[in-house]
DNA sequence: TGTACATCAGTGAACGCGCGTTCACTGATGTAC
DNA sequence: TGTACATCAGTGAACGCGCGTTCACTGATGTAC
């Protein structure tokens, strides 16, 4: 976990002027996590941030849509391994590791709230001018509903679930979606707290016997 | 449905500034809702759509948090409106009124998407150092979620569903939170376009005999 | 009925602030000869 | 091995802009006498 580093900075060697490029979207991401709002984010604030001046970003993004892009790249790689990882290391069966796999989802949107925003229609949101399409960002999630969907085609395998893998995924994405997002945004949450627990199983459409 | 009016602006008769009050609160929804972005909502930006000076605002609101919660406030009550209005009109028996108030309310995120936003968390959330608490906005929602809950009730009742309506309803809302939340954002939307209409069975706990 | 005055519903100019963006620049370091 | 030069990784000052907020004001209208 990178420290707040508002301290002098040493340039970066020859030919490696690239790695501010990181270190302008690392200091974006702080700031994020940090506030807890997208409004603290400008370039100004980024290059405080990152302890250089404000005209240093130009040569690295052209604007701060651009920065953003970039950190929603990576936040949307950081979940979707945040995930995977959930499936690989939950023994047990198809209905644990299903269980495992939304409980990590629901944990990155609490981790991470204003992240978890920004991902799924936070105050950023890709411009129709610009090179990334609104059909690009719809592709990110993608890889993590992916695993949802294996997950409930292994369930459907065991005859555990009777979900057609496919299209329920989606409706337990919505579903886990609702709720990540209304935890992210409020701090007062006043459904039942095991209310995750409940859904999961309806739109997973598990079998009775199958629930643990 | 009001006008645009930039136009030149006749002062109220005496005793009766208090109209200007509600101009303001209208100027601003007018904004969120034709530009769909409430960083477009400011001060100087309201003022200039009600036709006024930037500080004639003070004489009825202290900031522009002040507006935003009046907004929040008018808009909740038309999305209960909306929601009973559905329920009243709709013959059929407990399910297609279930499904009607389901339609409404996604119905309501569609047409007035930035609105949906502010309302279950955008960019404006209240100030803990304000005089709205958290709490206070988190009691807003509730007389919508109760209206779902008496048609999960009715449902129950009527021996068609097997919900706990009182801690269903949450599930239920935030399944349709996480959709409306969703088609709200982006305007593409890949999932099947039937999605809600498969969920909302599923977590009303419709008897398999129930669904139309 | 006339008139002085108080009140009300606003206005217009001005301020300091942070912002995005431009421009000319600096100074360390690698490279050609 | 020395030196001139090109390149690279940034900097600092300055601009115009919209913003929130303040201040002193204006001009119509109701009211007291």
């Amino acid at each position: 976990m990178a420290t707040s580093s508002t301290a002098a900075r040493t340039r970066n060697p020859r030919g490696e002027g690239g790695r501010l490029r990181d270190e302008i979207v690392g200091a974006a991401q702080q700031l994020l996590d940090e506030t807890g709002d997208a409004r603290a984010l400008s370039l100004r604030s980024i290059a405080r941030r990152a302890g250089i001046s404000a005209p240093s970003i130009y040569a690295h993004f052209t604007d701060l849509p651009a920065i953003m892009l970039e950190l929603v790249l990576r936040a949307f790689d950081d979940l979707e391994e945040t995930l995977r990882a959930a499936t690989e290391s939950t023994p047990g069966g198809p209905v644990p590791r299903l269980n495992a796999v939304c409980a990590a989802y629901l944990r990155f949107a609490q981790d991470y709230p204003e992240r978890y925003r920004t991902l799924f229609g936070g105050q950023w949101r890709p411009t129709t001018d610009g090179s990334v399409t609104e059909q690009d960002l719809a592709t990110l999630g993608l890889a993590s509903l992916q695993i949802l969907s294996d997950a409930l085609t292994d369930c459907v395998a065991a005859d555990l679930s009777d979900a057609d893998p496919e299209t329920d995924a989606w409706g337990l994405w919505l579903g886990l979606h609702g709720v990540a997002h209304q935890k992210a945004v409020s701090r007062v949450f006043p459904a039942p707290d095991d209310i995750a627990d409940r859904m999961i199983p309806m739109l997973a459409r598990l079998r009775p016997a199958a629930a643990d």
